[in-house]
DNA sequence: GCCAACCTTAAATGAACCTTAAAATACAAA
DNA sequence: TTTGTATTTTAAGGTTCATTTAAGGTTGGC
């Protein structure tokens, strides 16, 4: 699931991201009022954690807004304020759950669980870059009418370079994103897999290929530059 | 809305019933588990509201064999305890929300309503895709003219994927889905049953696969018909 | 030409997955 | 209660395929 996460208490946001992230949902921090109701308005999440005190906007505030706005998405509010009039006010102003602060992570879960059970109208989003799209949740790559399913390995360092597509990346970088800051893989492990991915890309009849920077490292390129 | 309230403190289950026919609801009481299972189990309520310490069969018990027969009305569980492990259980095995007693009238009134709102998924007696049908009531999956049974675990799992047919399911969301997300099975009871669907799917002759993406999980799909 | 960085490939390894049969358990009938 | 049957769990061995290893080849800068 896509779970937007809207909490100004960094360290709690980042604890939910990788509780839930562990999980398999992919995960969107917001931290203010503002940027939450506006990342939420487009209604492209399946669950919104909402915390009720946030700069700017409540996330009672936000809820009124989106409900408005006729974005239904579920709302889990996640709170220290624990009075029963609260709860009254949130779930009846258009919240489907509350949660409150001190929380336990295996109850967290379940409730996303339960509500996520709803809204299965789910999107399989996917990183688009040039002629190639790559979908986050079977590893499918296609080009045009052509596709190819990745690996997990080769997944994992396409998508990085997706996500990047601007920046030089170099071994160290895709090493530690792909195997782990504390593996003892070496460079020869990148170098066999971008092999592997440019026989794919190439495979596809893609224009986008990967450039080596002699001692620097790769960035995301086309052919034909006209 | 038609609601089941099982309380066994009378006092309590007069005040909820006077709370909730003030609300236009029609209630109907069962002071004990035994009762209170034979009443839901037709499947004609939208909502239950469920004591969890009762005579003779628990809420937890009523819920789990509610679940198990296919009854999915909505359970509000209403309840002194108030642990954490608790809600987490309650809300595992098919519970919807979970409220401590002593409980304030308007939250109460707050969490039907929610809970309502969410029964709105129709009731169909089967389940349709490509060339099966698997009848909810029986356990039988047919495909043209032929027709087989299917144990409970193989119905739940089967079920599981004919209602998230576009999804990839991991083997963690179809171990948490059909033994719960407490049990200690693992993996291989996954492997084991898909390799029980998939048999009985070629015992049938259906176009219906279920697709393995290594590392990821599993797909419904189809042999290629060209 | 020489060296370091990089590329490619094939073989070895190991993890994920499949299948099957036997053991344990649940459940209903006698 | 006992017995028989169906279902679920356990366990082991086999298979496949992603990943790692390793070796030899290529490229580009000096």
């Amino acid at each position: 699931m896509k779970i937007l996460v809207v909490e100004d208490e960094i360290h709690i946001a980042e604890a939910i991201k990788e509780l839930l992230t562990k999980e398999k949902h992919h995960v969107h921090l917001e931290h203010s009022g503002y940027d939450a109701y506006y990342e939420a308005s487009n209604g492209a999440y399946d669950l919104i954690i909402l915390d009720v005190m946030l700069p700017e906007l409540s996330g009672f505030d936000i809820t009124t807004k989106l409900r408005n706005k006729k974005i239904f998405t579920p709302i889990l509010f996640l709170t220290a304020k624990d009075t029963i009039d609260d709860k009254v006010y949130g779930l009846n102003i258009g919240g489907d759950d509350y949660l409150s602060k001190p929380f336990n992570a295996a109850e967290l879960i379940a409730r996303v669980k339960v509500l996520g059970r709803r809204h299965q109208e789910v999107i399989a989003d996917e990183l688009i870059y040039e002629d190639l799209r790559l979908n986050l949740s079977t590893f499918v790559l296609t080009c045009n009418d052509n596709s190819i399913p990745l690996s997990q390995k080769e997944f994992d360092i396409l998508s990085y370079f997706l996500k990047n597509s601007t920046f030089v990346l170099s071994k160290d970088d895709i090493l530690s994103k792909a195997w782990g800051y504390y593996s003892d893989a070496i460079d020869n492990h990148v170098e066999v897999y971008i092999s592997f991915i440019r026989k794919k890309l190439a495979h596809l009849n893609s224009i986008v290929i990967i450039e080596t920077l002699r001692g620097i490292g790769y960035r995301l390129g086309t052919k034909n530059v006209e």
